[in-house]
RNA sequence: GGUCCUGUGGCCGAGUGGCUAGGCUGAGCUCUGCAAAAGCUCCUACAGCGGUUCGAAUCCGCUCGGGACCUCCA
């Protein structure tokens, strides 16, 4: 098993990582609200934890990852105000809240898909987990650590913080976090400003409600989560992932509800992947600055030049490290498809590859580099310096500037089956056509006649050939043991 | 306003107290009938000002800029 360490937000350090009951890892990955369409920063946070998870059970760990998918309880406001958010666009739709998040849910699973993210272990959902939310509820207030006012069960922010450390996520102080929180203003029931809702009690005319001992009501936003990785994980398990954005209040509210509900902290290991920035600012809608993936795909929104596939967009974003802010660019994501296409090319280059008796390459080495990488908190970003290492040596080979043995061969191909291939999780897209037999041998005799008219010096026929194709969107590559092409 | 994070070459983006990150772009060379591709070389940076140190982009302080969350506002 590889020496792997880990950033830890609660200790701010890089900690070597140990499982509690290895071979087996509990990962637990805030997924999204499904109201609307993904957004392009959750991608990245679910491409950051996809690679995690194929990373982990590369090197052997048997990973349990559980993502959820919020289908009610989250409110405009996470101060416990306004509207559930799949409620409202339910109203504003004339739909059944249930056809929202359908509707959604199955966007999600579809752009993740075209970004080759692997579905999690387990995918529960908030309404599904009504009754175990209520039940977490219930033994909280046993506890001491909640209490009722007219149906809706507050978390006692204030009594709690008194005995542990409620701020240990983000290290604030937590008298200031008390000054700088405002009263809400006369329909302020709770005890203290910084306390929870738990269960909130449902007006008539809530359209996502169930019964409770409390009355009807419907869940707070941070309790499915305490309680669905409580279910599927149990009280302690090893990562807890979720977007930066989430730890000052969703992720320090859950480890308050797992502690008061049996007194232990959930998780090890806090684990966050940074924001998403356009040109520079923030991507915001009030900015008028974001797009969709689909828009992202197709090149359909003005800020795009043009469209870049799935895989040259998850590849730029696995060029920056998971925890550094990612900035979208035209200029960046042409790089980057670029350099994606390189490592593609010298891939395929390398299937063909023709062995010598020895090599002065030392390729184990560039593998022990690779996995160091990875063990490095994850920086995917230095691994791929070293495929395109691995791209200049075999482009060197081919080119007979350099040699390489049998084994260096079968290491190479090793090295991109497992990093390019199986942790990275990018693919070789395959354009429609672009591999079919017909055109293949189409363009064996297009090359055969190009030939015949250079050995004749017929450079004005070859060269007419050559530009043809271009215009056919083909492009041919003259090398030492014959021409090669490509869509 | 508060707390936290951050500032690297034309662009993107890693990084460690002293040793080449890498990609894209541009220039030159090799190869080639020419081109493309590929290889090699070059453009060699670390916001500013102080400090610690034999030595700092890497540690500390301040200034300026960017971001996240909270507050405010809409």
């Amino acid at each position: 098993m590889q020496t792997l360490s880990i950033y830890n937000t609660l200790s701010r350090n890089k900690e070597l990582f140990k499982p509690l009951k290895a071979p087996h890892v509990g990962m637990y990955v805030c997924g999204p609200t499904v109201y609307s369409d993904v957004h392009l920063g959750n991608c990245r946070t679910f491409i950051s934890f996809d690679i995690i998870y194929r990373y982990l059970t590369h090197v052997g760990y048997k990973v349990r990852y559980v993502r959820n998918i919020t289908d009610a309880g989250h409110l405009e406001s996470d101060a416990d105000t306004g509207e559930d958010k799949v409620s409202k666009k339910a109203k504003l739709q004339q739909l059944e809240p249930m056809e929202i998040v359908q509707k959604y849910t199955v966007d999600f699973h579809n752009v993740l898909q075209q970004f080759n993210c692997l579905p999690p272990s387990i995918e529960p959902t908030a309404t599904g987990h009504i009754i175990e939310q209520q039940e977490m509820a219930k033994t909280i207030i046993e506890n001491g650590w909640a209490y009722e006012v007219d149906g809706t069960i507050y978390f006692d922010v204030e009594k709690f913080a008194k005995q542990n450390n409620y701020t240990a996520l983000t290290g604030r102080k937590i008298d200031e976090l008390f000054e700088n929180t405002r009263d809400l203003d006369g329909q302020d029931e709770k005890r203290g400003r910084l306390d929870f809702a738990l269960w909130i009690k449902a007006k008539p005319e809530h359209l996502m409600q169930w019964p409770s001992k409390w009355g009807q009501g419907f869940p707070g936003w941070h309790i499915e989560c305490s309680a669905m990785s409580t279910k599927y994980l149990g009280e302690q398990f090893d990562i807890h992932g979720g977007g930066m954005d989430l730890a000052p209040t969703h992720h320090t509210n859950e480890i308050a509800q797992n502690i008061a509900y049996c007194g232990k902290q959930p998780c090890n290991y806090w684990m966050h992947t940074n924001m998403l920035t356009v040109s520079g600012q923030k991507m915001s809608k009030s900015l008028g600055n974001s797009f969709l993936p689909h828009e992202l795909f197709s090149g359909n929104h003005p800020l795009l030049q043009k469209g870049y596939s799935p895989m040259a967009v998850r590849f730029f974003m696995l060029q920056t490290h998971y925890r550094s802010t990612l900035d979208f660019s035209n200029e960046a994501l042409q790089a980057a498809e670029k350099g994606f296409e390189r490592l593609v090319e010298a891939y395929k280059t390398l299937q063909q590859l023709i062995a010598q008796n020895s090599s002065p390459e030392n390729i184990a080495e560039l593998e022990k580099q690779c996995y160091n990488a990875m063990n490095d908190d994850f920086n995917t970003s230095v691994l791929i310096a070293h495929l395109f290492d691995a791209a200049r040596i075999i482009n060197s080979a081919n080119d007979k500037k350099t040699t390489l043995t049998t084994t260096d061969i079968e290491l190479l191909k090793k090295i991109f089956n497992h990093f390019f291939f199986d942790v990275l999780g990018l693919k070789i897209e395959t354009e429609k056509n672009r591999s079919s037999e017909a055109l293949t041998k189409v363009m064996d005799y297009v090359l055969e006649m190009r030939k015949k008219a250079k050995e004749e010096k017929n450079f004005a026929l070859s060269d007419n050939i050559r530009d043809s194709l271009i215009n056919a969107g083909i492009q041919i590559k003259d090398g030492k043991e014959g021409t090669n092409w490509k869509i």
